[in-house]
DNA sequence: TCTGTATATTCGTTTTTCAGCATATAGCCG
DNA sequence: CGGCTATATGCTGAAAAACGAATATACAGA
């Protein structure tokens, strides 16, 4: 019971599950979640943090990326809110917009894969954010 | 989505969600809870307003007691909650053993009816739990 | 109206949670 | 190695949540 428990904690907070509605799209690496969200690294990472330890977000690291993803179902509790996750993200304006403008980033080329090093660049160039294989 | 995010919060507590538990089985009032948790009263007054403020539990008068029950689905999350109570509840030990300890209550005759009041009876006679209306 | 019982609520305190900021770690690439 | 980027983590203060103990309210019955 416990674990079910520490489920909905994980879930008993707004960023928390705004970004849990978001890994229903699909795996996001951090940047990407700062980016939608618009929230700094260090709250985001940190609640991050705490899904993961909660067992609801596995992570794997690609190089410098660290991609999270919805677990597996770990208990029984979480078995249910990833039903109501994915059911309920068609139902709530804030997570429709949310993930609008996940897709919007994704269309403009702001996605999450090995890039050329910004330093590469020139400085001209960073000022067309689709040049740029990362938003900052 | 703010009621989902209630609705989370009102279940990250031990022992509301024991509570919630106990109420799959049916409508309670607040001495046979505080009975089956060996809680304090205050303690567990306090976590029924919660519930109820979360939109989680209705309740009734009945004379002296006050019975509280699941609220019919009142947002999407408690929806999903809901069946997830039933399902997760014979399969959690402690919650087990909470609702053996609610239908050993209930087989000594200590439910939540009106009663004689205890005053009515004799001293003696309380020494009998079998004799009681209620727990105390 | 007075007593006793069931429940709610207030108060003061302790614990937990969260945010912001700064700093640390880790990988990439030159 | 050294610089840059992505991410994690430590620290601190503020806000929220939870508790125990005491008090208040509401109802029943004589």
């Amino acid at each position: 019971m416990d674990r079910d428990l520490a489920v909905f904690k994980a879930c008993s907070d707004a960023t928390r599950l705004r970004i849990l509605f978001l890994l229903t799209e699909r795996e996001l690496c951090v940047c990407e979640i700062m980016a939608v969200l618009d929230m700094p690294q260090g709250k985001i990472s940190r609640h991050l943090a705490v899904l993961k330890q909660y067992g609801l977000l596995e992570d794997r690291r690609d190089g410098v990326w660290i991609y999270y993803a919805l677990a597996t179902d770990s208990s029984i509790a979480l078995k249910y809110v990833s039903v109501y996750l994915v059911s309920a993200r068609q139902v709530h304006e804030r997570v429709q917009a949310d993930l609008d403008r996940l897709r919007g980033l994704a269309s403009e080329g702001k996605i999450c894969v090995p890039q050329p090093s910004m330093a590469l660049l020139q400085v001209d160039e960073r000022e067309d954010p689709a040049l740029l294989g990362h938003p900052s």
